[in-house]
DNA sequence: TCCATAAATCGAAATATCTCGATATATGTA
DNA sequence: TACATATATCGAGATATTTCGATTTATGGA
């Protein structure tokens, strides 16, 4: 839980919608058949949803991911992209306990 | 409550150290004698504690109060900063509703 | 093997942030 | 009024972030 770093990657707008965007895979077009029965959602949904660059929406899963937000998966030539829920909770916790008074 | 300008004001290590010393005002020395009675502590306490020039924690303290972390109120020639806990609570409900999955 | 596709990495230009010292402003005091 | 003190603002150099297109790497299929 490297708070530097979470909150580094959480000070972007476009981070911000990627992450909740990937609260609800129905934000994106449906997963091809043959990838059906996996979670996450691959960089060129998310690009096209971000509108910029597939170079740019790369780096920014990257930092996502090394901050803990999101899980990389790769199956063949994709990577699917999926929320970790434990370490936004505890990115969560971490901000209350930081900021909150006693 | 404006959550870009927030993350951007807890985006620096410093400014993050500075609200936690604002926690306790034991943190920093006595006030004067004719200060007892108000709340905060003046920029100069601050600065000492922080270790940086005048000015840069001048701006530190104005990127805080935008953000809405902190009130500063003018006393003579002196500004006493303190917490904004109402603003602060907000702002971590904000940060929960909008990474929180459902 | 050769080509197509998905994603990651590289290099660079534009922009933003950090941090300082110098200066300006406001106030209090002699 | 003149000066001292506290803080804010300005201007600038150093560093970091943003974002891109080009290239590289990994994989899958003909």
């Amino acid at each position: 839980m490297d708070i530097e770093k979470s909150i580094s990657a959480l000070n972007n707008p476009v981070r911000r919608r990627i992450l909740e965007w990937l609260k609800d895979r129905s934000n994106f077009p449906p997963a091809l058949p043959s990838h059906e029965d996996l979670e996450g959602v691959c960089v060129a949904y998310i690009q096209e949803k971000a509108k910029l660059s597939q170079s740019t929406v790369s780096n920014y899963m990257g930092l996502l991911k090394q901050a803990g937000f999101v899980v990389a998966e790769r199956h063949g030539q994709w990577t699917f992209y999926r929320r970790n829920e434990e370490n936004i909770q505890a990115f969560i916790a971490a901000v209350k306990d930081e900021l909150s008074k006693p």
